[in-house]
Order: structure tokens, then sequence, then C-alpha cells
DNA sequence: CTGCATGCAAACCCTTTGCATTGGG
DNA sequence: CCCAATGCAAAGGGTTTGCATGCAG
């Protein structure tokens, strides 16, 4: 249950403490590049951590997202998932749900289009409503190969 | 309060019963071209429909997206969004967020490189994944004009 | 008339918070 | 040592559900 160093002394250097909870979590995240819900991050912390609670895990999970060191996402089930940023920073980092199951699959891409139509379209936010974007997230709806076999959709 | 009757004739072709807080939730949805939360549907409403419950509101804006009529968001702010999908299919209509105040703005665009994009990203989607694309959607994290003033930038 | 749709309230789920205790620096 | 961080349990906020009643077709 090593883990990188380098996210532990993000944190140190961003004066928080470094604690056994942290690290864990960090360790878990850091070992399992999907997509975890808080309860599942707690399942896993829990096997080498076992007197950890949810409240400490929505905690650190917050704390991590505030310094940057994780990302939120919410697709629309009602729960949040959170993934290493050094992790989703590989590259543009996307999203495909399936509106039936609910499945989520990354989606890495490199498209050379994307840089300018994200550009484009900055720009243009920037102009029109004086907005300075950070980032951006592009979400695809659809069906996944196991539901298009399935005749009945369930529409979000 | 009258409201477009083309709506209310796609419920019944779906075997829906024409229920007047159904007819009153629509109406307020064809007047509000924004985004509306549970809430602020169920406030609207309950001017005309004093009587109508929250739980109606949610089970009718669960079959309105169910039947396709109204779009589901979710923004991450723990509240979903609904907006009539006549409304939002007037153009490609993404959304910028501002990760201070929460403010969501619509954003509809034209520019060319967005079919490009999401053509090449839906081929490789499919190709790769096997999946079967319906629809996209564009998020923009930053800040507003407004916050972009203000100093403690507060992250989500 | 018949059963889908409603209203009310309780239940649910995820997430946050209060407070005493613990342990990192 | 001291205060940030934890654990537990209770509270919170949005959404869903059970059940008796009401109304559209």
């Amino acid at each position: 249950m090593p883990g990188p160093p380098w996210l532990r002394q993000r944190l140190t250097n961003a004066g928080f403490r470094l604690t056994w909870p942290r690290q864990v979590i960090l360790d878990v995240l850091g070992q399992n590049p999907q997509h975890l819900s808080a309860e599942e991050i707690f399942f896993h912390v829990h096997q080498f951590y076992p007197g950890i609670g949810m409240a400490t895990v929505y905690r650190t999970l917050d704390l991590l997202t505030r310094t940057g060191l994780v990302f939120k996402f919410d697709f629309g089930d009602g729960r949040s998932r959170y993934e290493l940023a050094s992790e989703a920073a590989k590259g543009p980092h996307h999203h495909m749900i399936c509106t039936r199951c609910g499945r989520i699959i990354d989606f890495g891409h490199s498209i050379d289009e994307e840089g300018e139509l994200i550009a484009a379209l900055g720009k243009e936010l920037s102009e029109k409503h004086g907005f300075k974007i950070n980032s951006h997230r592009i979400h695809f709806y659809g069906l996944c190969q196991d539901c298009q076999s399935s005749s009945t959709e369930g529409k979000r």
C-alpha cells in the first residue's frame, strides 16, 4: 500500500497534516483509475484502515478536491465520483454515460478538433459574457454495447 | 396560462392522462427558458395550482423526462434542473458553470468545429467501445464576471 | 366506472455537521 | 502540548415511495 509520495508532499506543502486516513485514501485513488464513489472509496479504505468513518472520507475528498489533487464528477445518478487529478490529467478526458444501465466509461482521446473548438467557444464565452474558463468536460449519452441488445430503453 | 397545445398532445399520444397539474407544469416550463429546479417549478406551479405537492412535481418531471419532453441536467450542486426539450433543442446548447457562485448560463452557439469534433469522437467511441451516442453536452467551468473581481476562489 | 394520478407524510439516500476524543507536528 | 483531524451519531437537503383518495377517459 505504498502509493505516490509526491501526492502526500503536496498535502503537507499545502499546510495539511499527513494523517493515516488521508494517505490510505490517496493510495486507494491511486490504485483505482476508474471513478469511485465515496462509498466505494470507503469500502476500499476500510480494508486497510477498518476504523475509518464515512465522514472522514467525505471530508478528505472535499479537502483533496479543494486542493486540486482530486477531481469530482457528477454523472447525474445522485452520487459524486472522484478521481485523482494526476490520473485525469493524462490527457483530454471525457465520459460516456449509458442512459440505460448508468455505466460510465472514461474516454481519453486525442483529436485535434477539440483544441480549436474549445478555444473558439472559450473566446465567445469571454467576449459575450465575461467568463474566464478554467476547464471543460464533455459528456456523451447513449447506449453501451450490452444495452443496445435489450429493447426497452429507460431514458434518464 | 395557456401554453403550447402540441406538448399536451404528445402526452396523450404517449398514453398518459392530461391532468391539471401536468398542464400547469408544462406551461411553467414553457414560460421559463432557464433551467428550473424542482423546487422552483413547484413554487411557480403553486401560484396557479395551490393544491399541488412536491411529489407530483417530481413524478411529472420524471414522466416528462422519460417521455423526452423535458431534459434533466445535473450541474453538481446537488439539485437537478429541468428544461423543455423543445427549448433546449433550439440549437447546440451547453453550459458555463461558475465554480465560485454556482451561476449557470446557457450557451447557445454556432461553431462549425463542434459538428466535426462530435462526429469524430462519436466515431471513435462506437469503434472502440461499441457505444451508440444519442446526445452530448459540454460543460465549461470557470469564473463569471462578478466572481473574477473577488479574490478568494472557492473551488468545487 | 376503472384504474391512473394525486396529495400527504414518511422513508430514503447521499452528504454534512456537532461534539468529544485523538494524534500529528 | 495544542489544535487540526477523526469517529460517531445525528441532522440536513433533495428525491422517492406507500397508501388512501380523487378524477380523466
